[in-house]
DNA sequence: GTTGGATATGTCGGATTTGATATATATTGA
DNA sequence: TCAATATATATCAAATCCGACATATCCAAC
């Protein structure tokens, strides 16, 4: 369930969230795939330290910039679900992991 | 192994293969990362053909149209992940299909 | 507390993706 | 066959996402 309370925090956060005429059923689909994203962006982080990486070195990896790696792994709501996955695929980030993601 | 032949097939249908001075390493993951889209182009469309709705039918449940349904389905290379994974999570695709999928 | 490296935040012009629209081509059923 | 319906393809302006850059904040080591 998608309460208001968390529904204000995301909304802060910068994330827009379909307002009160969309389907109850597109905002359930949008509440799940912020928290896809989320979580991918908590699993991109983990695995960057994991391999002791700062963040401009990882960035040199996909050929892309230090702002943005520190965007992916804040959970910023500009940033694609394309970008992460690719990251993570560049960090060979195990199956397993990613498997446990999608609700 | 990411072979000559199959490179070329996947630039004929509109793919942007990093070229020779790429990294083999990005190549790798360019090509997983094709390989993840087209089979979440595939599973949407059976998934729509199971719930025997009409791509301008799912369009509208998805803010879209006709035409970029289409396209999901076709792999187009313009269409992102994004999309393709809030379709999925809007058809209620049960997550052992989505598991299968990231290599 | 100062220096230096790492990370966070804000902005921007250019590139990509978007829904919409028009139209062509299949596919279906009478 | 022939209409009606479904799907494919092309194009476009608007919205979104991109890398790059500047700059701020954090956090150790000294």
């Amino acid at each position: 369930m998608m309460d208001i309370q968390k529904q204000k925090k995301l909304e802060e956060a910068g994330w827009k969230i379909g307002n009160a005429e969309d389907f109850l059923e597109l905002n359930q689909v949008e509440s799940s795939f912020i928290a896809v994203k989320i979580a991918l962006s908590q699993h991109l982080k983990a695995r960057r330290q994991l391999l002791r990486l700062t963040q401009k070195e990882f960035a040199g990896m996909i050929h892309s910039s230090q702002s943005r790696v520190a965007k992916m792994e804040a959970g910023d709501p500009g940033v694609s679900l394309d970008l992460l996955v690719k990251s993570l695929l560049t960090l060979k980030t195990p199956q397993e992991d990613i498997e446990k993601i999608f609700p």
